[in-house]
DNA sequence: TTTTGAGTTGTTCGA
DNA sequence: GTCGAACAACTCAAA
C-alpha cells in the first residue's frame, strides 16, 4: 500500500470522501486529511446506481437527510466545507479533484462488492493523475480479510469468528474529534439537501420517527452516554425484554457511521457500572455486526441468495399479497407479532427479540420467502444495514451459515409470555388489547368463539393462521430440503 | 487425514 | 409451575 508521496501536495486541498461514516470524531480519513495541514473539503455523493450500493429504503432516506443536515452544521461551525453532489460517485469525486486541483483524497473503507469495485476504481484513477488516494479502517474493528481460518477460508460460525477476533490485535482507541477544519476558500457547486427529496411529504409518515430519533453525531453521542450511564448495568438480564427499554438503540447511528464501533466499544468497556458480563455481552453484539460484514464480504449476494443452496428448492407459499400485507401492517391476530410490526412502522425500529419472532412467523408460520421480509425491513428500518439485515434474515430462515436450524420455530405466544410477561410492550403498540390483563393478552381466541373482552377487542383480528398446524407444516417443508 | 466436540437467541411432552 | 429429555442429521473448527 505504501507509495511514493508526490512532493507537491503541500498547500493543495485534500478531499475527504464520506459515505457510511457521517461523523467527525474517530474518523481516520478525516483525521489524516486534517493532519496534512492543507485546506480540505468534505464530500458526500448521493449515488443511486444499484450496482454500487443497494438503494436506501424510505426510512434510511429519512435518516440520511437528518444526518447530513446535522453534519453540515457541525462542519460549518468548525470552519469546514461539506459539499453535496448527486450522481456517479466515481465521476463526481474525480470532477471535484479537478475543480480543486486537489492533492489527495481520503476515505474510510466499505465492504460491499459494488462499493469495493467503485473504491478501487477511484483509487486507481486518482493515483493515475499523480495524486494521493488513501483508504482507512473506520467502520469495522476487524476487517474481513484479517480474520480467517488457518487455511485462509472465512469463518462460517460466529463463536469461532469472535474467538479469532479476540486473538488478533485489540481495536485501537478512538481518535479525537478535530476542533477546527480548514475549509477551502473556493466557489464550489453544492446541491441543496432539500433538493434530494429524502423526506416524506404527502403523507408525512415520519412523525413517530422524529419523536424517537435524533439523526447525527450529537444524537449518537448522547444515546451512547445514556446507554453507558443508565442501561449497561442491566443489559444481560434485560436485553431480551422488549418492554424494558434495555437496548442501546445505537443501531441506526452505527449504520450511518455517526458513531464508530471503536467508540462504542471503548465507552462500554470503560464503564464500571454493574457486572463485567454486561459489557462483554454488549461488545459481543458488536461482534455480530463484524461477523455479518465478514459474511457480506465473502458472500456479496447475501440479501438475495441462500447461503445454503439446498434452500433454493424450498417450497415457499406463493406470494399472497393479502397475507403479506397483514404481516406488514400488524394485523395477524398474534399480539406480539403485531406489536412488533406496528413499532417498526411507527418508529422505524423494532426490538431485537421481536425481530426474530416476526421473522420466524413470516417464514415458518406463513411459509413466505425470507426475502420478502428482508425487503420490508430494508424499506422500513432506520438501521437497515446491508450486512446485518440480510444475515439475520438468513439466520432465522435457516438458510444462513449457522447449523441446527430445524428446531428453531418460535412460538410467538410462548415468546410473548416469556419476554413480555406483563404485556407492557403489547399494550404500548396494540391499543385494542391494552385493557386486557396479562394472562389474556398474549393470545387471542381463534375465530368464531365468543369473547368476554367487550367491544374494544373486537376491532382486533383473529389469528390468521393456526400456530400448531403451520408449525407442523413448516417442519414437513424443511424435511423436503434436508440434505442427505 | 481423521476424529472429536460444538453449534446465539427453541418447543413440546411427560414426569 | 418446573425440569430434563427428545427433537436429525449435518457442518464447522480445531486438534
Amino acid at each position: 500500500m505504501e507509495q511514493p508521496r508526490p512532493t507537491d501536495t503541500h498547500g493543495r486541498p485534500s478531499i475527504v470522501w464520506l459515505r457510511d461514516d457521517l461523523r467527525l470524531a474517530d474518523n481516520p480519513a478525516l483525521s489524516a486529511a486534517v493532519d496534512e495541514g492543507n485546506p480540505l473539503v468534505l464530500l458526500f455523493v448521493l449515488d443511486d446506481n444499484p450496482e454500487v450500493v443497494r438503494p436506501r429504503g424510505a426510512a434510511g432516506r429519512w435518516w440520511l437527510h437528518g444526518s447530513l443536515h446535522s453534519l453540515g452544521e457541525r462542519v460549518a461551525e468548525r470552519g469546514g466545507r461539506l459539499i453535496l453532489r448527486r450522481g456517479d460517485a466515481f465521476v463526481e469525486v474525480l470532477k471535484l479533484v479537478e475543480e480543486l486541483d486537489a492533492g489527495a483524497v481520503f476515505w474510510n473503507r466499505r465492504y460491499g462488492a459494488g462499493e469495493r469495485t467503485q473504491d478501487s476504481a477511484v483509487k486507481r484513477a486518482v493515483r493515475d493523475t499523480g495524486r494521493v488516494a488513501e483508504s482507512f479502517q473506520g467502520t469495522l474493528m476487524y476487517e474481513p480479510w484479517t480474520v480467517t481460518r488457518e487455511d485462509g477460508q472465512p469463518y462460517g460460525v460466529y463463536s469461532a469468528f469472535w474467538r479469532a477476533c479476540a486473538k488478533t490485535a485489540e481495536p485501537r482507541d478512538p481518535l479525537a474529534e478535530p476542533q477546527k477544519l480548514n475549509g477551502v476558500d473556493a466557489e464550489l457547486a453544492c446541491d441543496a439537501l432539500d433538493s434530494w427529496e429524502l423526506l416524506p411529504t404527502a403523507p408525512d409518515w415520519a412523525g413517530g420517527f422524529r419523536e424517537e430519533w435524533t439523526p447525527g453525531e450529537p444524537g449518537a453521542q448522547s444515546r451512547l452516554e445514556e446507554f453507558v450511564r443508565e442501561r449497561i448495568a442491566r443489559y444481560s438480564g434485560q436485553r431480551d425484554r422488549p418492554g424494558a427499554e434495555a437496548s442501546s438503540r445505537l443501531s441506526p447511528h452505527l449504520r450511518f457511521g455517526e458513531i464508530s464501533p471503536f467508540q462504542v466499544r471503548a465507552a462500554v468497556l470503560a464503564s464500571r457500572n454493574g457486572a463485567a458480563e454486561n459489557r462483554s455481552k454488549f461488545v459481543a453484539e458488536l461482534g455480530w455486526r463484524e461477523f455479518n460484514y465478514s459474511l457480506l464480504f465473502f458472500n456479496p449476494n447475501l440479501d438475495s441468495e441462500n447461503m445454503r443452496r439446498n434452500f433454493d428448492g424450498f417450497p415457499w407459499n406463493r406470494a399472497d399479497s393479502a397475507i403479506l400485507e397483514k404481516w406488514q401492517h400488524g394485523q395477524t391476530g398474534i399480539p406480539l407479532v403485531d406489536a412488533g410490526m406496528r413499532q417498526l412502522w411507527h418508529s422505524g425500529w423494532m426490538h431485537n427479540r421481536v425481530r426474530m419472532v416476526v421473522a420466524s412467523f413470516l417464514i415458518k408460520n406463513l411459509l413466505i420467502d425470507w426475502r420478502e421480509g428482508e425487503q420490508w425491513f430494508w424499506d422500513t428500518l432506520v438501521d437497515a444495514d446491508p450486512a446485518n439485515n440480510a444475515a439475520n434474515w438468513q439466520w432465522v430462515a435457516g438458510s444462513g451459515v449457522d447449523s441446527a436450524p430445524f428446531f428453531r420455530v418460535f412460538n410467538p405466544v410462548l415468546q410473548s409470555s416469556k419476554f413480555d410477561p406483563q404485556g407492557d410492550y403489547i399494550r404500548r403498540w396494540v391499543p385494542e388489547l391494552a385493557h386486557l390483563p396479562a394472562k389474556q393478552i398474549h393470545e387471542r381466541p381463534a375465530g368464531g368463539e365468543v369473547t368476554l373482552d367487550g367491544a374494544a377487542a373486537d376491532s382486533y383480528p383473529r389469528p390468521i393462521v393456526d400456530l400448531k398446524a403451520t408449525r407442523a407444516a413448516a417442519l414437513a417443508a424443511f424435511d423436503q430440503i434436508k440434505s442427505h
